[in-house]
DNA sequence: TCACAAACAATCACAAATGATCATTATGGA
DNA sequence: TCCATAATGATCATTTGTGATTGTTTGTGA
């Protein structure tokens, strides 16, 4: 075995484990103690891992601060008035104890916080969602089950028979990375796969955007426009755009930031 | 063990209950006070957490103050250590990557924290046990859908045909409220439903529990005995009890608690 | 305030990991 | 084919981390 293959070998395993011994990579080289050891010292003068006692972990010492991994975090600050004022208009529109879906999203958390006074059904794949709740209200809480993915926050079944095809709500609330002519966008693809699943499951969707997202462009289309029925926004939406929202045959809301109670229906 | 794994135990630990002993630690690692107290205080060194006398604190004085209502909280003090001791012992049962289940219950909460650096793919229905898998470790984590049950902290859903179903494990680990000749004794029917759904979808069913629940009764039979392929508890167990496991045909593994590599495997 | 127990710090012995040295084995070129 | 060089493996001395022991401090309750 050359020393580049046991290279690549020692930097595919430092990134599975947190810490690798020398004793493992020689089972996985065939090479021996020292050896593996020089191979160490050359990478880590190359500053591709760190050597400690015992064996090497990974430079970068992989996320793990903490909390779940979230580019979540990121989006959750951005716009954070406007998401706050749209999330709390959209929690008016339910009734106490009513069955509800909140698909995953940074808009749509903004959803706990009016909710905690409340007591709904609240059904999510979001499991931040899910958390808060649970510990800051007394709203029933019910989650879609399946694997949950760090990044996006969200809980996904591989599966199409599960809890959510048996779960039938009131309305549905739902985020977007961008709106246009040509319906509702989103980026991920497992968003997209999340969200579809729960259109359907309730007798109203409803989309919350802050105004800046109907600029956004995205590269996929989750949903065409006529599959929503109620859009509630903040009140930078532009004349162009609320009259494409409403030729499309939706109730738009607009929210105005600062302000909360005022709402403006067409 | 090496420095890092022990680590973030630690820090893993230290997560999940205010202060954590040194000797809850040393349970959990299986390493001496004096090396338990050297890590502490690098740790603390690297402001990673807060020393104080008796064991350590979270820096971060742990998220929500008001928290999940728990009832859980209650029963995760008492055995502490032996239902560390035993979870630490069922998480070396495991190879890194294997697929593995783990129901709710406070002794099998103990297993988040050995299992913090491991990478496995965990499927469990207690809440709180994804949480902190999610938060404080890589593993896989995925769980079931359904209603979450506050008192229980576990999900259950209403329905057979769910995520579920379509996880197939190595090794399902569960807790019990008593172990008998009748079989397997718990006292929330909720807890019942859950675990049976588990039941089946393992190669082999590791119970886990402390001595003291050899001489808990209580009113309803989960499973008889015969469903059990392996049971951990620690070295308080009678010999008429352990006659009782052996003549049942379970694999029996002692753990001695206070001490940490020895075993007595039958 | 005193006494007692728990927690902590310091020290030492031991074992594991490491680094250095030297012997051996591949590799490539004349 | 032979030599030169580099890479590898083995051996030994050294360093470092760990655990046990002992002594000291701190907190608690009588």
């Amino acid at each position: 075995m050359h020393e580049k293959e046991r290279n690549r070998i020692i930097l595919s395993a430092v990134q599975d484990r947190p810490v690798v011994t020398v004793l493992d990579l020689c089972s996985m080289t065939g090479a021996s103690e020292a050896t593996i050891r020089r191979d160490i010292s050359a990478l880590h003068e190359a500053k591709k891992l760190r050597r400690v006692r015992g064996g090497v972990e990974a430079l970068h010492p992989n996320q793990l601060p903490g909390l779940a991994g979230r580019p979540f975090a990121v989006n959750e600050a951005i716009n954070i008035a406007q998401k706050q004022a749209i999330a709390r208009r959209a929690v008016e529109l339910c009734d106490e104890g009513e069955p509800i879906i909140i698909n995953g999203g940074t808009t749509t958390f903004q959803m706990v916080h009016p909710l905690a006074t409340r007591r709904c059904q609240v059904f999510t794949n979001s499991f931040p969602i899910a958390e808060h709740l649970l510990k800051n209200s007394k709203n029933t809480v019910l989650m879609s089950g399946g694997v949950i993915y760090r990044e996006q926050n969200i809980v996904l079944s591989p599966f199409d028979n599960d809890v959510t095809r048996n779960f039938y709500a009131r309305r549905m609330f739902m985020g977007a990375q961008g709106v246009g002519p040509l319906g509702v966008m989103e980026a991920d693809p497992l968003i997209i796969q999340a969200e579809q699943k729960l259109i359907g499951q309730a007798d109203e969707v409803v989309l919350l955007v802050d105004s800046g997202k109907f600029e956004e462009r995205s590269s996929l289309v989750l949903c065409p426009l006529k599959d929503i029925d109620v859009l509630i926004t903040d009140d930078g939406i532009s004349d162009r755009s609320a009259a494409m929202v409403e030729s499309a045959d939706i109730k738009l809301i607009v929210v105005p930031v600062g302000a909360s109670k005022e709402e403006a229906v067409s």
